[in-house]
DNA sequence: AATTAGATCTCGACT
DNA sequence: AGTCGAGGTCTAATT
């Protein structure tokens, strides 16, 4: 990884065109190629960036840009879109290359997908006398997260995000709509169940005879395998 | 911005769980507080963070983090929600800070509002005899981009978006069944414009009357005003 | 402060 | 290669 302090200015031109007035700023180039402008504040988000697959060309600045004081030039074009990064560079303030090897990655617990496995296996957490068809019961328009019977056995389709917006309510539906005209599985109810639901997608589902129910996350996990934490 | 280049294990607790084996990081420090860790690939997002407002403290490692050979343990937390990071390091290979001063921020050009600035001034594009009702029409459950009038005078509500996808034909859907029920507006159709339309989303657009465009944003400039372009 | 919708979304999984 | 859905989404704008 090459790390450049440097005064510059920097034009993107892609998807949209973006520039950045001249200031001195973190330059990052990985060892895929790709490149990230930083500047001192506003975590996480580079300015302006260059994914991979591309390469970095340093070129030295025409007549104009030498009036200017520019002192070098970066141009980073992808390799497939054609997007590119100029970098004009004024002053280097820092310039060093370090070794990191690769990375072992990242060990996630807590998402979407531990939400279903949890529930499927807790299902009776939904109402006594509840059990569960399976999870991803497959759909002409995608799979169902959970399609479970109620107490009556009477089938559930059950939609889970970790946050729930309107958008979960309208993909529920669709399920249900199709759901309902399979003679086999109809009538069949649904349930919004996510960590934290938004009023709008509250309202929605309660207008449409979809029951919400927020789930917590720690009570699940602690309910069912108080021995399973990974830390 | 201070720079760290470090052998370090990290961890994450807060919103989910997350964990980095040991392995050679870059380490940033931000004028803000903000902690970013970045691996040498996989560009733009860092493999963890913490975001701003939080604080670092720099704590000497306890006695079995010592046998482990952790030099220096950084503990980052978040001041609002209490998620922690924590920084492990076993060793340093370069520590450096650097002023950058405040970054006078990014300038961009040919994002959704762009696109329906364009398309309002040039409303006739949709169709001769076509006329503006206006921008950001609004109704109970949100602005409607564009409300127009077409060669009959009849309303069409008309919904923007660069990638057009099924969650913004279901958003027009809303608002034309909301203007319908308006009897000075009634009949209001729907037309679905975007620079890019995905088939699930042109497939559900037709079924419901919804009328697909796509739009061609150099053309749009170019036609509109040749002489406005910013760089 | 809370909510909403856009993003050069990014990223991973699956077809 | 394209498509779809999730994200510690993040981020800016608006209420």
């Amino acid at each position: 990884m090459r790390l450049v302090i440097a005064c510059c200015s920097v034009d993107y031109e892609g998807r949209l065109q973006a520039h950045l007035p001249l200031a001195t700023r973190l330059l990052m180039v990985k060892a895929d190629g790709s490149v990230l402008v930083h500047s001192d504040s506003l975590s996480y988000k580079p300015l302006n960036w260059m994914s991979p697959p591309c390469v970095l060309l340093e070129a030295a600045p025409d007549e104009a840009e030498q009036q200017q004081g520019v002192v070098a030039v970066w141009l980073v074009r992808h390799t497939k879109t054609d997007d590119t990064l100029r970098v004009r560079i004024h002053e280097v303030l820092y310039d060093g290359t370090h070794a990191l090897g690769v990375d072992p990655g990242l060990v996630k617990q807590g998402v979407e997908s531990h939400l279903q496995a949890l529930l499927a296996e807790q299902i009776e957490a939904l109402g006594a006398g509840w059990s569960l068809v399976r999870r991803e019961h497959m759909t002409a328009i995608g799979p169902v997260d959970i399609l479970a019977r109620d107490a009556d056995r009477r089938h559930v389709a059950i939609e889970i995000k970790r946050r729930g917006e309107i958008d979960g309510v309208e993909q529920l539906t669709r399920y249900l709509d199709l759901l309902n005209r399979d003679p086999l599985l109809a009538p069949v109810s649904g349930v919004f169940a996510a960590q934290e639901i938004k009023p709008q997608a509250r309202t929605l589902a309660e207008v449409r005879g979809i029951r919400c129910v927020v789930l917590d996350y720690d009570a699940l996990r602690g309910a069912d395998h108080p021995e399973s934490r990974l830390f």
